[in-house]
DNA sequence: TTGCGGACCTAGGGGTATTAGGTTACTGCC
DNA sequence: GGCAGTAACCTAATACCCCTAGGTCCGCAA
């Protein structure tokens, strides 16, 4: 009898596509076994379980994602850098929503200590603030805000929340516009112990 | 034999502390049976499926929501208003996770043609603007702008997303700061028809 | 060539959604 | 107070899905 060829990359790279087509939580291992043409059982010689396959799609999104970003940021600075960031963000977030969806999964700590695409990815990101000479804590806030940001932007319009006629591209452009002010005139807390002349 | 006095509207409300307790796709409908001690296919009198009760569930959950940041922005402007709906906003989110996880659910638009409750999250975030003079479609791009981050902030925090130390609470009102200050300096648009004296 | 590891299978138990077609409790009307 | 109709709830059955236990047999290496 022909074999399938199973590996558990091959599962992860079939999940991740699979998840693009039908979106994340429609990823069950059945509907992976009949793509490799294979019963269900015969998937548990690769992958733990259904979590464990998440996880690892999870994994495999967030390392490709920040891959992009990285190349987009590559060599700018300051606004420039701010934009690229955001761009590719948006653009990986939309062409791969079953990818994207599973970047946004709770993942045990200690799988994430062993990933070095959350690494990466705090790196790129301080470093594309660096141009606006924050501190801390308004530095981590602000990466805050630019995630929270980007999250919630990328999962309202995939979802189709955004019904208005207005351009969502323009909507975004405007968006990030406003975050570039934001960073370069980030406000001081009230009542902070700082002093003017 | 006693009967155990189900309705919809009683159904959808276990479902919604269903939904805080254990998540809101981890709701289902032989749960909810359980939780009134009838059999699963009794519940089908009061809800057409699983994607009714949803659904219900959601038009629920964004109700609540809605008032609670309608009464917070009540006799409110500019950036106090801005402060007090984005506070209202997200003390609902962390405070009913499972209720607004099913707000962020896709919704069939003939349904929510009928809710008066989205028409009126519109009415209060446009109005909540008002003070800061902007125009369409600027006005658009920064209620998605604001949308955006309020949603990816509750998500991220609730998903854990957050895990430098550094206080979640001062991270998130320096967001709403960082956010008036770009309503106050919204940015024009690169190449606009505007000209400087 | 043979032995062994591993790729894949069969069998089966438990959970969930949904439909079809009962039965029985309540409600209102005479 | 009896009766009919409505609707609340049930049993039974199908179809997926996750997961475990215990084979079978292919292919590589000694």
């Amino acid at each position: 009898m022909a074999r399938a060829g199973l590996t558990t990359d091959r599962l992860v790279a079939a999940a991740a596509d699979l998840a693009d087509e039908v979106g994340f939580d429609h990823v069950t291992l059945s509907a992976l076994a009949r793509r490799f043409g294979v019963k269900d059982a015969s998937l548990y010689s690769h992958v733990r379980n259904l979590q464990d396959l998440r996880t690892r799609l999870a994994l495999l999104a967030g390392g490709e994602m920040i891959d992009r970003i990285a190349a987009a940021v590559a060599g700018r600075a300051g606004k420039d850098a701010l934009v690229a960031f955001a761009d590719a963000y948006r653009e990986y977030a939309l062409a791969h929503p079953g990818r994207y969806a599973a970047t946004q999964i709770r993942i045990d700590q200690d799988l994430v200590a062993d990933s070095p695409a959350l690494l990466r990815t705090a790196e790129i990101t301080y470093g594309m603030l660096r141009a606006y000479d924050l501190e801390e804590p308004d530095l981590t806030d602000a990466v805050r805000l630019l995630r929270a940001t980007f999250h919630g932007y990328c999962a309202l319009e995939a979802a189709g929340a955004f019904g208005a006629p207005r351009d969502v591209q323009a909507s975004w452009d405007r968006a990030i516009d406003a975050l570039h002010v934001a960073l370069e005139h980030w406000p001081h807390p009230v009542g902070a112990d700082r002093h003017w002349a």
